[in-house]
DNA sequence: ATGATTTATTTAACCGGTTAAACGCGCGAG
DNA sequence: CTCGCGCGTTTAACCGGTTAAATAAATCAT
């Protein structure tokens, strides 16, 4: 009652290994129209599946695609803190199913162990999503394998890009809060890394305010962490401290959901006496009260994008490095007020 | 250049394979200080990482735990519909990586293609969350590896069970809005499936109700979905045809998160007019305005008790079955107004 | 001193596939 | 009639480990 191995389906079909491995794999072989049907035959009866791991020993390739995320607290249980991951996971492995591979995702600490992970496991591709110490890259560029990189503001060429033009998007959300005319416009993100998304994001914001005359005032910029709790207590802080602002600009949908809850504990409402703009629009944005409203990004897209960079990178070891600028655009719900 | 293998750890060493084999493994057989020094230091030169694929071949065991999710809608990108996924899966991957497994979700529809991923990956255990038709299960009994079995009210003994009592949960939710002196109070809930999760809890429901001598009232019990939409087209619908309750019971916080939505839309608020109660207690519904009161299921302790339950099942192929039942409390926020 | 044990290590088969090379065969060309 | 060739299939080595059994050396009891 024991699992057929591809040998079983061999005898039964009275055939050798080599010939059902090829059929198994429709591989480039002149293979009878006969001798595939007795062994297609032979498979459905002794109900074979391949073993992959087996295959992989030989083939090198293990039908596996490492999915890494940033642990930002240090063994933290919370893999999935900002829903933005669990989103684009799920779109990844949407994808990745579809051309027959399964995801592993590593919550593993940022370091060596995630290299280990990919020697291990044999994986394919690597797909990061996130911003990385510069050493992360180096270690990713020895081991030759596909990578796409989400989010990264890495310039090396050895990766494959998918991105959002930050600026811009800072740009327009002020730009947005701007049209609403508000003058007094806070900003409220995570640190800011060198290079980084959020720094691409402040430098947006910056520019509308020049832009339209508005002096820009380092007493308004909160850099804070990615999470619901640094937004309750920039703003909570706001309202303590009498700072003067009617907007909000935000780098992240958390952030602003949270800075939502923290002018509400303040006794304060949004929109009616402070405005918030998010980043990201997850899914919870569009059901929270008031809507939010926010930057929206193509979460799904910059999944399927990766996928379908490694299909072809997979293919063709000499697939030219992609860098893909993803479509954005600005979704207007309940959380901005206009003023006057 | 190429990646360093058992062979060349042993041929740098001096010493056979199996003698390396024992070593990295920390095998039950006598080994000198010395040569153990001697076979370290070798793996350590040539940066050894084994090739979990190849051990898997003969050991048996792939050190993967697969993770099967229900799909609500077939062929849904969304692998995370609902958050509550997202959160238990942080915590069943965080806590197999701590004894050394890697886990793979499946988003896979729910068909025999699930078996086949066990067999193909070989799989040393699988998680399943939620409630799957009988013929799955039946399915999973053939295959014969620990399968840990969360929410999913399958008396089959020959699996391991995780849940709550849900009975008991609908009943506490129930009780809470009558203690507020709600006295017409809605249920609002996924569709009912025979000896279900859902179904439990509006037993529940029934039992609170009747034990404080409210009458059970079946236009009261809105069997939808389990997302943001059906709470919110529920709410609309409840004030539309100003269905008269004061209080509604959900099954989920998606659901009561929506239904606050719905409420808002319809220009109605929320304690003030309507008082809400979630289930699970997502990380978001302390975020939301107003703070979503609601039955905190210890969802990070079910990963937890998952995978503890599972490593000792892979140890002791007669550990006994388990039934754990979890805890779970009243977390009160701000989403039910106490009457009069 | 001898046989029995124990300790440390090696041998070699095996796991379930893949794949380069070899093989037998029928057929057309020379 | 023989040679070369393409077709369909098989042979056998190999991938990178594991592990039962064998072996060699050291220790012990008698």
């Amino acid at each position: 009652m024991k699992r057929a191995t591809l040998k079983d389906v061999a005898e039964r079909a009275g055939v050798s290994k080599a010939t059902v491995s090829y059929i198994l794999n429709n591989a480039d072989k002149p293979i009878t129209e006969e001798t595939r049907l007795k062994v297609k035959k032979a498979m459905e009866e002794l109900q074979y599946v391949p073993n992959l791991g087996a295959a992989s020993l030989t083939s090198k390739t293990s039908k596996m695609i490492g999915v890494v995320i940033p642990q930002t607290e240090p063994g933290s249980q919370l893999m999935f803190q900002n829903s933005f991951y669990s989103e684009i996971i799920s779109s990844i492995e949407y994808h990745a199913r579809k051309i027959g591979y399964h995801i592993l995702i590593s919550g593993t600490e940022v370091d060596e162990s995630y290299i280990k992970l990919i020697y291990e496991r044999n994986l394919d591709a690597v797909i990061a999503i996130g911003v990385y110490p510069d050493e992360f890259f180096q270690q990713f560029k020895k081991i030759d394998i596909p990578t796409v990189l989400i989010d990264s503001y890495c310039k090396d060429e050895h990766f494959h890009n998918i991105r959002i033009d930050d600026e811009l998007g800072g740009y327009m959300a002020t730009k947005y809060m701007i049209e609403k005319h508000h003058t007094k416009i806070g900003f409220l993100s995570g640190v800011m890394k060198e290079d980084g998304v959020i720094k691409k994001r402040h430098e947006g914001y910056k520019r509308a305010l020049e832009e339209c005359g508005i002096p820009y005032d380092s007493n308004l910029v909160f850099e804070v962490g990615v999470d619901f709790t640094s937004g309750i207590e920039t703003a909570e802080k706001i309202v303590k401290e009498n700072i003067d602002l009617t907007g909000l600009v935000t780098t992240a949908d958390v952030l602003a959901i949270g800075a939502i809850k923290g002018f509400y504990r303040m006794g304060k409402s949004v929109p009616e006496e402070y405005s918030v703009i998010g980043f990201d629009d997850l899914e919870i944005s569009g059901y929270i009260t008031p809507g939010l409203t926010t930057i929206k990004q193509d979460i799904h897209g910059k999944g399927r994008c990766a996928i379908e960079i490694l299909e072809k990178a997979l293919e063709d070891k000499n697939y030219p490095k992609q860098d893909i600028m993803m479509h954005f655009e600005v979704v207007e719900r309940e959380s901005v007020r206009e003023l006057r």
